[in-house]
DNA sequence: TTCTAACTTCGACGAATATCGAAATAGATG
DNA sequence: CATCTATTTCGATATTCGTCGAAGTTAGAA
């Protein structure tokens, strides 16, 4: 069972997580392990080829957010708990935003200059 | 004095903050302006061009993470202080992280593995 | 008004990224 | 073995990004 390579503790760089961070996809996969749960990479509900789904997977594992177990022909997939030791509470927090964030996306386009418009 | 256009606070994103912060020389520029001072444009010694510099001036700015007001010919850029209410202790937490991020970054080119190399 | 300083904008370039479909791979199953 | 399934890799394309130098803008100085 060949297995996917992670980088080392050492080489998880902040800016390669928060690139990992900034897609809509990668985010919505990291939120949806957020219960720290472990995902086959075919049961993320993301509407996009299996090859872009391969794609932003391994760009969350080389960014060391992602770990990722082969087994059988499935990939399980789950959060690196040593992203929390290098960087503690980041993830948590930016994973505590994003829902209110896309919240409040939402409302901004249904009602431009949001509910507290200022001046 | 025509100034520059700020984002409201509802336009602020997540994906927008964290791309803009996923930048060495736009989180230099960021940490420079972390003890809530006031640079102008010119003041920060990356070495870039001045046109590459206003270019990474005016991410943050459209992010939502600089405010910039224009006096005389000149620009000064501070931390708007709005993204800590829309996302709180998310930039606290990324310029804590940066400065151990960069030591961390050079022990493991001195050291590959570093000193605590695993297995 | 002309000159200068401090930026910003523009146009170009190469590098990186997001995406897809097709082909390759690896393991399970018949 | 042949085949099916899950995933990765490859090749192509389109877009975005970081960078520069040149040109444009704006406001103060001479």
């Amino acid at each position: 069972m060949k297995q996917l390579d992670h980088p080392n503790v050492n080489e998880i760089r902040l800016e390669a997580v928060l690139a990992a961070l900034a897609d809509p996809v990668r985010l919505s996969i990291v939120a949806a392990l957020s219960d720290q749960s472990e995902h086959s990479a075919g049961a993320f509900d993301c509407d996009i080829a299996s090859s872009t789904l391969s794609h932003h997977l391994k760009v969350l594992r080389e960014a060391g957010v992602t770990s990722h177990r082969k087994e059988g022909t499935r990939c399980f997939v789950s959060l690196r708990p040593e992203l929390d030791q290098v960087f503690p509470g980041l993830l948590t927090l930016v994973l505590e935003f994003a829902p209110k964030d896309r919240a409040r996306e939402c409302a901004e386009r249904l009602l431009p200059g949001g509910p507290n418009r200022a001046k």
